[in-house]
DNA sequence: GCATTTTTTTATCGATCGCTATACAATATG
DNA sequence: CATATTGTATAGCGATCGATAAAAAAATGC
């Protein structure tokens, strides 16, 4: 790993010829392009060309294809990522309805490719290696996880009824994050998937506050 | 079109040397390959292997690869498509349900790939023609198109309330599909998809039976 | 029989795939 | 300066892609 640690004294000096070309943005550009076509239609001609490099430049500083993806799925998750929208919200209610309604409208978004990368490339790596595609599962079930915990945390703080199964509301709001993905590449406008979020959270559990003073917490 | 006119009487002599393989079980094995592999990943060679032929018979017998998909994703939507489950449920609760039980049994079966062929198809078509890629998407819309109807029936005949929005009910449930479909992809338990679809059925709405005696219909 | 028609098999075609060998350019160290 | 080291650019590798040309094979019409 340890890339050039690019902490502490602005490193040492490289020895030969200094690079070209931003590996960040590089990066960047390589995960709109598997954003948009999946893994397997992304041709190392659209990486590179979208990239602004040569083929040497690209195995050179990134492995080889299915590296780059890796890099560049991490860093899909680290920056549009699960779990960006749950930090601050009080409630497991607020913040899976937080996450659903950021999907909504980050998929739709204009200026980039509609749908989720992840989702994406779970259908498009069909003749991927069996580590890609576990790499792509895990990916996809880490959201999964971050919601039931969420809302595992949210029935210990008491904002969830107690009885609630957090494992299966999670794979409810999972399936529902993916039919979005799904949706927003078939072109679905935003406010049809915002009202199908709206709708989505109704079936979020509420705490009944009869006569038991919620002393849960 | 008229494919050798196969009604009347038995038809008239082809002249040439005859098919020697059956066209209907070479298009069913099309069908399994694009189901699981999806447009752009299903090779020829992987269709021909399926198939039992050679190249230039599956080209002399459905044109190309392109044609032979749409053969293909006609096929599969008269077989497994989305008014099946239709037909003979009396209200629009009860079509939707069957329609999404069906939806996780079927995609959850051993037998055959996984999730839908179209949700399949849809993510799977980046370097496609836009002619395909508008046929995806129109046959994923007539699902909902489908699903729509249903309700709008059930509101004329008074198994749904009256205020309900149809467009935006099936714009949900459509959204359920697709999830289902990738959730399945993923490996996602029969039973958990199960759940979902008996989560996602408490939102349909349901009449009140007050005191206004349901003179809808 | 022989000609005609259609499908089959075999052997590719040119294009593109992911990837890299090689040569050259640009920097550091000495 | 020379030398070492690293990145870039050109060109092309073998493999596979979708699709086909050519010839052999199997049927009909005469």
């Amino acid at each position: 790993m340890k890339t050039r640690d690019a902490s502490a004294p602005k490193a040492a000096k490289p020895r030969g010829r200094p690079r070209s070309f931003d590996r960040e943005a590089a990066l960047a550009a390589a995960v709109e392009v598997f954003w948009r076509k999946g893994f397997e239609a992304a041709s190392i001609s659209d990486l590179t060309e979208a990239m602004g490099i040569n083929p040497p430049s690209l195995y050179a500083a990134f492995g080889d294809k299915e590296q780059l993806f890796l890099e560049a799925a991490d860093s899909y998750s680290r920056s549009r990522g699960d779990e960006c929208p749950y930090t601050d919200e009080p409630t497991a209610r607020g913040a899976i309805e937080k996450l659903l309604t950021y999907m909504a409208r980050e998929l739709s978004e204009g200026d980039h490719p509609r749908g989720c990368m992840m989702v994406m490339a779970a259908a498009t790596s069909a003749n991927a290696s069996s580590r890609l595609q576990k790499v792509i599962a895990e990916k996809r079930n880490a959201s999964r996880e971050h919601m039931r915990a969420r809302i595992k945390r949210g029935i210990e703080e008491g904002d969830v009824p107690a009885d609630t199964d957090a494992g299966a509301l999670a794979d409810f709001y999972s399936t529902i994050v993916a039919g979005l993905s799904t949706s927003a590449r078939d072109g679905t406008t935003r406010k049809s998937l915002m009202a199908t979020v709206e709708r989505a959270m109704q079936l979020f559990p509420a705490v009944v506050k009869r006569k038991r003073s919620l002393a849960a917490a």
